[in-house]
RNA sequence: GGAUGCUUAGCUCAGUUUGGUUAGAGCAUCUGCCUUACAAGCAGAGGGUCACAGGUUCGAGUCCUGUAGCAUCCACCA
């Protein structure tokens, strides 16, 4: 058999891909008798390069479809790429102003976008390279993309649906805004941070000459952003608050600007915070924005798009229309200022005026947005809405009332947090790179939404003659990917894809996008899709969440912290000096690049050695448990590696002792005690192992897997082989009974683990296969049915007989460990006072004993024989004993045998107290009260045994 | 401020839903072995008052209450 020495996944896994994907292993059966199972894949960003969160996810959803698509379920793996809309533009933006040192404006809108293409084209193949080699089992023929003409076409219906429907709609509010991206952007896209900064108390000069209720003319107003003071559209206090009963309904001078603007009563002021007196500037702040409309306050808008003071405020009346009943005056001086720029500048006027009474330090949580990285503004602009709180009720309904599951169940409390407070969601983008908004408007501002320009005409009966302007804005990236699940399989087209495959089995995804993707997901779908019967149907029946991969230390991977780990580079490798440049290059601050070339070097002094993709999957799903944050370690992806080779070499020794010829399938008869008790603990694993996937424990699937691979199979079964193999007492029909079995066991493990590690078992399976028949038409494992635990049978006979040989020879490799009885000693224990059972079972099967503990032979004597000076271990109710002379002296030996006593000792005592307690007695189940006797019973003949040794040990010289 | 999760061996984590013999795994450590599949290995060993304090129970890592620390999410921050 030739197979080489070491495991080395290099040499076959790219080379397996590849015959896979060319015969078509990954496309779905289209047989509608068969179950379906499908999964839509979480489109990645098309530009985008594979992260450890990438491979994580995608191992458990690739096991989940190879473990479906082997039972025989008609399964569809959808896949897709999304275009990323902030993220693509800005990287292409810097790409260009670093290259031709030109803005997008430079080139125009049209060709800007098709420099977003070429650049999608020249780098999105990308991922999905990365994507093959993790093995992932996409359908590729069916590859999509958010921006292909397909998806664009379920934008566009979705959207023009929505706004007939009332779901959509255009309006002036305030929203968050990025002055360095130009955009909207929606509030899950803002992160707050805290920031030291500053508070200023500002003197507004009351007029009229009126005073507070303790004499003084002015009020004075906290404030964090006291440029924003050229807004104001007035100041309120509570209307409890005693200090300034006296002001309501007054006016007040605005510093620095000199506009008279009106003191309110609000119950937003709260007169325990600041000095209860707080400045309302609708424009810009939320707060004030909802105090402005209770008090039908104007709103002035004082800031450009990139948030430098306007020549003058835009003015809008309480709903959004301009007037010009308040003047926007803004003082020159700040005029054009940058936001920050202007504050200072303010500061520096407020104290030469004496109006600025004094500055504190003040914590402050600041709103950043999340893709730009600067102080996000409130700004008032004309946007357009999605009414998710229309469509959240049944999104809400359907996860309350199970049809959707969230896997682990806790996240479902976040999900419902969320959904029981929604805000319409923004979903207009000032960018280019995304859907163009269908929306036009005539001269007048009138709003015309169609599918394109030539139905608006007709749908709005327009005259041919009215001049349009389409929206400049493009849509959220997340309204396209709400829609994956059902756009990817051809809607709003009625496909046999659809009626097959939707509602998707399960949703694999981090728990970071709950709210930006699943949850809207779950609304689009519930609007759009419908069952027979009429009712909403789901995007998907589970999601399964999953935690983060950190690093070692339970950091955040970034590339800004230098700790980021590819996939890539755990399966292929990499050295120390390209690991280095890689994890520095493109460094936003550059100044942290020797931090973390010294940290990396100290981490990787080596670099990181290949570990192969079916090790590092099996590392993933080992770590699967329960949607914790995953520390990301090493160590573990090593003893994972190590484990790939010990498959290998447990193949490689079933390969050399059977050859390629093929085997019949033994009689029942000729099958060895050990062949049967490894087929009964494979019907186990196979139990254990399947019902792990289907709840989703892929930490178990692991651990079932390795445990029966190297516990059972290699430690002890294939030993046990050896001594029958290697007799020359054992017919050759029964050596190729068990020369079956051990392929046969071989060839079922490949299929069970198959789907956590389709390279390393496609591989040996090619080889075991055949030997036993199994080989298919496909030629390949993917097509092999998983392995039934019915096929085999449950030998409980066999197990107990073969857990009493391991017993021994545990027992009988403690006292030669104890006893410093190097391997190589033949030696001869004793076995005193064994059962009639006890002693025939070694007796028979006296070989394997042999083998695995170089023993000569085992002598049997009666409880109670007189020995000489011995070692000894008890072993159920009777002991094993190793005559002593030339290993032990005498003082250990006694220290041993006192050590082991008090533990015997101790468990009597514990079973004693329990079995003296009337409480325990009358109350516990029957079943626990027999476990304490047992308990009891057999720590006291140990006791005994023990006890009469020590004695005999103390008589001898 | 509100909510959730976590705290178990030196490290990384299972086990807690449904209470029941002596709390498990991998890695690391120590001892002995190149034994014809595997030194990326084999055979053994040591290591835990299950965060803390109460309670319920015959019995608590597991259930209840509280405390502390850590983490995350949401809201607010004049």
């Amino acid at each position: 058999m030739e197979i080489e020495k070491t495991y080395a996944p290099e040499n076959f896994e790219n080379e397996i891909y590849q015959k896979w994907e060319q015969q078509g292993c990954f496309k779905p059966s289209y047989d509608s008798a068969k179950e379906a199972f499908s999964i839509a894949l979480p489109p990645p960003n098309v530009t985008g390069s594979l992260h450890m969160g990438h491979a994580f996810q995608q191992t458990i959803m690739d096991t989940l479809i190879r473990y479906h698509r082997m039972k025989g379920d008609n399964t569809l793996w959808q896949c897709g790429t999304d275009h990323a809309g902030i993220a693509t533009q800005m990287v292409v933006e810097r790409k260009l102003l670093k290259e031709e040192n030109k803005t997008r404006h430079d080139f125009g809108r049209e060709a800007f976008i098709d420099r977003v293409w070429k650049w999608k084209e020249e780098s999105g193949g990308n991922i999905t390279k990365q994507m093959r080699r993790l093995g992932t089992s996409v359908d590729w023929s069916r590859e999509r993309f958010t921006m292909d003409e397909g998806l664009s076409r379920a934008v566009l219906e979705v959207f023009v649906k929505l706004y007939d429907e009332d779901l959509i709609y255009r309006g002036k509010r305030l929203v968050n805004w990025d002055p360095k991206l130009r955009t909207a952007i929606s509030d899950l896209e803002v992160e707050n941070r805290d920031v030291k900064g500053f508070m200023w108390y500002i003197k507004y000069m009351l007029a009229d000459g009126i005073k507070t209720a303790d004499g003084k003319d002015y009020v004075l107003v906290a404030t964090t952003r006291p440029e924003t003071l050229l807004g104001d559209a007035a100041v309120a206090v509570n209307p409890q608050d005693p200090r300034y009963k006296d002001v309501i309904g007054k006016e007040v001078i605005l510093p620095l600007v000199g506009r008279r603007i009106p003191v309110v009563a609000d119950i937003h002021a709260d007169m325990e915070t600041g000095t209860g007196c707080v400045k309302i500037t609708p424009a810009h702040d939320f707060n004030d924005y909802a105090v402005g409309k209770r008090h039908q306050l104007p709103m002035l808008n004082i800031l450009t798009e990139d948030a430098r003071i306007r020549d003058e405020a835009e003015v809008f009346d309480t709903n959004g229309e301009i007037t010009d009943k308040i003047s926007g005056y803004i003082p020159e001086a700040y005029r054009g200022l940058e936001r920050f720029a202007a504050r200072d500048r303010m500061v520096e006027d407020l104290k030469a005026n004496g109006l600025l009474d004094r500055i504190e330090d003040h914590q402050l949580s600041q709103p950043f947005g999340d893709r730009g990285g600067v102080p996000i503004e409130p700004m008032l602009t004309d946007q357009w809405y999605v009414r998710a709180s229309v469509l959240g009720k049944p999104a809400l309904e359907a996860v309350k009332d199970g049809r959707i599951r969230f896997v682990p169940a806790s996240y479902a409390n976040m999900y419902y947090a969320w959904m029981n407070d929604l805000q319409d969601w923004c979903i207009s983008r000032q960018l280019w790179w995304g859907h163009r908004i269908p929306a036009w408007y005539d001269e007048k501002g009138n709003i015309y939404v169609a599918h394109n320009e030539d139905e608006v005409y007709s749908k709005y009966h327009l005259d041919r003659s009215v001049k349009l302007e389409r929206d400049p804005d493009v849509l959220d990236t997340w309204f396209s990917s709400s829609l994956w699940t059902f756009s990817t399989l051809g809607w709003p087209d009625d496909t046999v894809e659809l009626k097959m495959f939707h509602p998707t089995s399960i949703l694999v995804t981090g728990f970071d996008i709950i709210f930006f993707w699943v949850a809207r997901m779950i609304m689009m779908t519930m609007h759009f899709m419908k069952n027979p019967d009429g009712t909403p149907q789901v995007p998907f029946k589970t999601v399964y969440v999953t935690g983060l991969i950190r690093d070692e230390e339970g950091n955040k991977m970034s590339k800004s912290k230098g700790n980021v780990l590819d996939p890539l580079d755990m399966i292929d490798g990499i050295d120390k000096d390209s690991l280095i440049s890689k994890r520095t290059a493109n460094m936003m601050q550059p100044q942290m690049a020797e931090k973390i070339k010294k940290r990396t070097a100290k981490q990787f002094p080596s670099g990181i050695n290949a570990h192969g993709t079916d090790a590092l999957r099996f590392t993933l799903c080992a770590l699967a448990s329960n949607g914790r944050d995953i520390n990301w370690d090493m160590k573990r992806l090593e003893g994972y590696r190590n484990f790939c080779n010990k498959i290998w070499n447990a193949s490689r020794f079933v390969l050399m002792n059977t050859g390629e010829i093929t085997l019949a399938k033994p009689l029942r008869d000729n099958l060895s005690l050990a062949d049967r008790y490894i087929l009964s603990k494979l019907k186990e694993s196979i139990e254990n192992v399947t019902s792990s996937i289907q709840s989703y424990r892929f930490d178990q699937v692991a651990n079932y897997i390795y445990d029966f691979i190297w516990n059972e199979y290699c430690d002890w079964y294939l030993e046990f082989t050896k001594a029958i193999l290697n007799s020359e007492n054992v017919s050759n029909a029964k050596k190729a009974a068990t020369s079956y079995t051990l392929v046969e066991v071989l060839e079922a493990i490949m299929r069970m683990a198959h789907p956590v590690m389709p390279f390393l078992t496609e591989t040996i399976w090619q080889k075991t296969a055949p030997i036993i028949g199994k080989m298919n038409d496909s030629g390949t494992i993917i097509n092999a049915a998983y392995p039934q635990a019915s096929e085999w049978e449950k030998d409980i006979k066999a197990e107990e007989e073969i857990n009493f040989i391991k017993e021994f020879v545990t027992v009988v490799r403690n006292l030669r460990a104890e006893m410093k009885i190097v391997p190589s000693t033949v030696i001869a224990p004793i076995f005193r006072g064994a059962s009639d059972l006890e002693e025939e079972c070694i007796r028979k099967n006296f070989s394997f004993v042999k083998n695995l503990t170089n023993i000569e032979s085992v002598n049997f004597v009666k409880a109670g024989t007189e020995l000489p000076m011995c070692a000894s271990k008890p072993l159920r109710s009777a002991e094993v004993l190793v005559a002593m002379k030339d290993f032990i002296n005498k003082e250990d030996e006694i220290k041993r045998l006192t050590a082991m006593m008090e533990k015997i000792k101790a468990n009597i005592r514990s079973a004693e107290a329990k079995l003296h307690n009337e409480a325990f007695v009358s109350k516990a189940p029957a079943k626990i009260i027999e476990g304490a006797r047992a308990q009891l019973q057999l720590n006291e003949t140990q006791l005994e045994k023990v006890e009469q040794q020590l004695k005999e040990l103390e008589k001898m010289e």
